[in-house]
DNA sequence: ATATATAATTATGAATTCATAATTACGTCA
DNA sequence: TGACGTAATTATGAATTCATAATTATATAT
């Protein structure tokens, strides 16, 4: 199906908009600090032009912020950003639990099911990383069963920008197994398509994330 | 307080942002139609880089449709695409309805009365065009009590997209009747601070606003 | 005439250039 | 020494240029 497919070659600047995204979210570039253009282009090999219209693109998205005349920058995570953003992906997380147990298919919550015992497992051996990305995988899977592609890509922006705060260390034991008693919960809800009370779950599970990620900036004391 | 506040141009491609958007909003630049790069650019006096630029931001934000080496198209408007941000749009405004049942002064409730008395005399004389607007106001207001910026941007971006399609046209009797009567409801749920109610009853009225830009859509017969 | 190939034209993506704003370095004076 | 003013440097915003892709126009053959 394939060969058939006209061949386009994407731009520049969404390659470099992947990129700086993932330097961003991973911590490569960390909050507050200057994005470091020249550098850049130079590392990716490409000229100020399309750097600076991935820019602009990020900016939108609140990664980074344009002072003018002076430059890009990398936002800095402030309590009072995430207290805005957490009540609005509850919102959106709230619905792809409600849309996802309308569409779900046996096989996806099979798929689900296999990463939440995987997740369990590292629970148990307390391997933090891998269960963080299991936990991660288990609520891109809910997304992509609510199969709608603008929650999609609302969710993600704001998750990316949680995602930004290492708030995993400040997570503590009683906190990892309460999550984890949770999703036994959220898996519950999925298997028999309760999608109101899924939506619940997922709400009431954003909330306490939200908890750890308030004591971790509070043990960090970054300011706007 | 002005007088201290330091002094930014804003650059060029955000006010081609504002621009552009106003032009694709209102229908100047109809779904569907080649965005005419160079025109745009003689018009407003600029160059083809923060034109450019602006069009990155716009294609984010689901305005406009860049096809590679091929240029910038004005999105299209599918009842698909509305299907997908439909729910979402429901999921925000429920949201706006319960915050701003938390956070509104009893002024700001007084302003929506008032805008709400003046819709009620516009559908009395039926006048399409300034209904609306007082209508949009309503929901602006509410936004605003709701005091979340991250929540204000995305559905101010999502209500554009909405806006674009002219469903106002296909709005029967009956149902401005009944638009007319849920927003009583609405203003009783917000002097009464009763968040999940007015929850409940923002989604609904958003769920027959679809149903007119569905038939909208319908009697439009726009593919994608 | 219609289809195909080739040339001319135009539009696009991205690099480069240029004017100006911001920053840094340096020198002067209290 | 440090506060201030000025010159040199650098970075930014935006215009321009340039290579290439896409489109249109023209010519040729069937």
């Amino acid at each position: 199906m394939n060969a058939s497919e006209s061949i386009t070659r994407p731009s520049l600047h969404i390659e470099l908009l992947g990129r700086l995204r993932d330097l961003i979210i991973e911590g490569v570039l960390p909050p507050g600090t200057k994005v470091p253009e020249r550098e850049l282009c130079e590392r990716y090999g490409v000229s100020r032009t399309p750097m600076r219209e991935a820019l602009k693109v990020l900016a939108v998205d609140g990664l980074v912020w344009l002072e003018p005349n002076r430059g890009a920058w990398v936002s800095k995570i402030t309590i009072e950003d995430l207290e805005e953003v957490f009540p609005v992906m509850g919102a959106l997380e709230a619905l792809s639990g409600e849309l996802a147990c309308e569409h779900i298919t046996d096989d996806q919550v099979n798929a689900i099911r296999k990463l939440h015992l995987g997740m369990v497992e590292h629970y148990k051996s307390r391997d933090l990383a891998q269960y963080f990305q299991a936990n991660q995988a288990i609520h891109e899977a809910i997304l992509e069963a609510a199969n709608n592609a603008e929650l999609t890509t609302m969710y993600r922006s704001l998750a990316a920008r949680v995602r930004r705060t290492r708030y995993l260390a400040n997570m503590t034991d009683e906190r990892w197994k309460s999550a984890v008693k949770e999703h036994e919960q959220i898996l519950h809800a999925l298997e028999n398509r309760r999608g109101a009370e899924l939506a619940q779950i997922l709400r009431q599970h954003l909330k306490s994330k939200f908890e750890t990620v308030r004591s971790w900036l509070n043990s960090n004391e970054r300011g706007k």
